[in-house]
DNA sequence: GGCATATTTCGATAACCGTCGAAATAAGTG
DNA sequence: CACTTATTTCGACGGTTATCGAAATATGCC
């Protein structure tokens, strides 16, 4: 019902997120929203090297989270909103979030959560 | 509105479910329920020598995800479901994915996304 | 105490990651 | 084509991670 690739693409999406300069980033990149925002301001935003700023764009693009549209001389990037919701979709079916929010008596051997 | 230990802290929290091995360790302490599930159990489902398992273990305890109990020789597991809904509130509050969701067209640089 | 089971800690190894500056590429302008 | 700006690629470095087997620790039982 879930494929391992599946749940390969979404441990690379945590993986992503999980390093907070690159967790900055994409928070940055949401708080454009859906015009999105060029590197060269993302790296005045957040002040590092453009090396390493072009390093972490490339590994959030790289797992879905984030694309770029070259406009001219300019690179625009911008949060894969739907992506993110795929990603909190699965953290919440696969873990059953909310199955345990429900239910904070002991008996929770359900089948929701197996 | 959002400490920076915060932001470290959920970081911490994706980088370990990021790994590929320690989600299907921490998926599989989810499916276990609120009873958890012994870490030689976990062991035999899994399938990785002990240390790498105990290991992994210790990651998803110090990030807040997971917790053990000691039951005479058996460690037993748990999933930290609370820890989780904080998780997923943070991608859904910080990453503003249902501002995203909710409004498709062009429009979305409202307050809500910055 | 001696023994069995469960789990962790230790030590080593190989692979990977984050960071940086310098050099290379892309695109536009005169 | 020369020049400028924007961004990436390259090469290096130091640090961290994942993995494993062997040894150590913890707990309970006889």
């Amino acid at each position: 019902m879930l494929g391992l690739m599946d749940i390969l693409t979404q441990a690379s999406r945590l993986e992503a997120l999980g390093n907070p300069t690159r967790l900055a980033i994409y928070r940055a990149l949401v708080r454009a929203g859906h015009a999105g925002t060029p590197v060269g301001k993302l790296q005045e935003t957040i002040g590092i090297p453009a090396s390493t700023l072009s390093h972490h764009l490339a590994k959030l693009c790289a797992c879905g989270l984030a694309g770029q549209t070259r406009e001219g001389t300019v690179l625009r990037c911008r949060a894969h909103y739907d992506v993110m919701d795929q990603l909190v979709g699965f953290l919440v079916a696969e873990c059953c979030v909310d199955a345990a929010a429900a239910c904070t008596s002991e008996e929770c051997d359900s089948p929701v959560c197996g």
